[in-house]
DNA sequence: TTGGGATGCTTTAGGCTTATAATAACGCTG
DNA sequence: CAGCGTTATTATAAGCCTAAAGCATCCCAA
């Protein structure tokens, strides 16, 4: 869940005339709006994972990738190699090994030798395992909308476009090496 | 780094005409935003983990814990005990338990027993700790400084009160039981 | 054709996290 | 003061995740 640090948060002497460079005031502002999405992003992955334990007895790393492998399917209808499947899901290739390990035995997807390349494997649904997806997908999609029922279109439209500058922004290699 | 879905996402019929209840599009852009959120707080999150790793040979869950001992200080100079850590952690009992067995062994915390009540434990920095949380301080803020670098301060501040929208929604106890 | 670097994947070791069960101390009530 | 529910903590089992090492295969160039 990964929180906290509030110390240069909350306690921050009032005026700290920086002798130069940086300015004490707009660090402690970044500083909080970086806790809270952190926050947030705690509170809704905390939640959308205990409600596919407790209705589907699954775990959210294993629905993301079903989902992923699920999307890949228009472009790659045979499947995806394990590779490619870590790059899309932007985690290690030993993670994904672990966890198609998992589906596998759960029966929900199939891993079979790719022939043009006898070092890589082709993974792709099952049909037990697309049912499984399509029975999660609406169930993730309400508990998605529940919990920004409060937010307005608008100000989540404008959320959408922040959310964006600051991806921009932190993808963006600013002090050292490119 | 949990991700992905995108099949509801970047596919969906265009117009569905729901029966009745819900939006599809809106759905779509909720979706949309959460997973450009939590993209964000990847980013972010695993920036400050690998920095931490290069920089000061530690983790995020360490760093946490120890700036939240000292954030604590103020209104519990003696120290937390571990449940009350771990409230302010957001993490399990035993999670902490770990954490700060890792960080007694390094010499960064304390733990002693709390005499009023055996049970409990009261957990404080030590001054290496100290020492430790103030060298890395400066340099987190560096960081996270340099990621929010191309979002204005207005920007920011819009940001920050939308998460809070956010934040206040996704607590709430939307459909079921409260 | 054969050597060697590149690529695909798995294994390993270590850490984080949770849920659940067990243990110990507390504190109240009868 | 004895029993019992509560609270503080630790132990355990399982899963997620990474970095680094290792193995197999591929492919190219000498």
């Amino acid at each position: 869940m990964t929180t906290a640090i509030r110390a240069q948060v909350e306690s921050v002497p009032e005026e700290t005339v920086s002798g130069q460079g940086t300015d004490p005031d707009a660090d402690r502002a970044m500083l909080r709006t970086w806790l809270r999405m952190l926050a947030c992003t705690n509170i809704i992955e905390g939640r959308v994972r205990g409600a596919l334990r407790d209705n589907f007895n699954t775990t959210l790393p294993r629905f993301d990738l079903l989902a992923q492998l699920d999307a890949s399917s228009v472009d790659a209808p045979d499947g995806l190699t394990m590779s490619e499947l870590s790059r899309r899901l932007m985690v290690t290739n030993g993670n994904v090994t672990g966890l198609v390990n998992r589906l596998v035995n759960e029966g929900f997807v199939s891993r079979v030798v790719f022939p043009p390349d006898r070092r890589a494997q082709l993974v792709s649904l099952t049909p037990a395992g697309k049912r499984a997806l399509d029975g999660m997908t609406p169930a993730h999609a309400t508990w998605i909308r529940e919990m920004f029922e409060g937010v307005s279109p608008h100000e989540q439209r404008e959320l959408y476009r922040l959310l964006g500058r600051l991806k921009q922004s932190a993808l963006t290699p600013t002090g050292r090496a490119p």
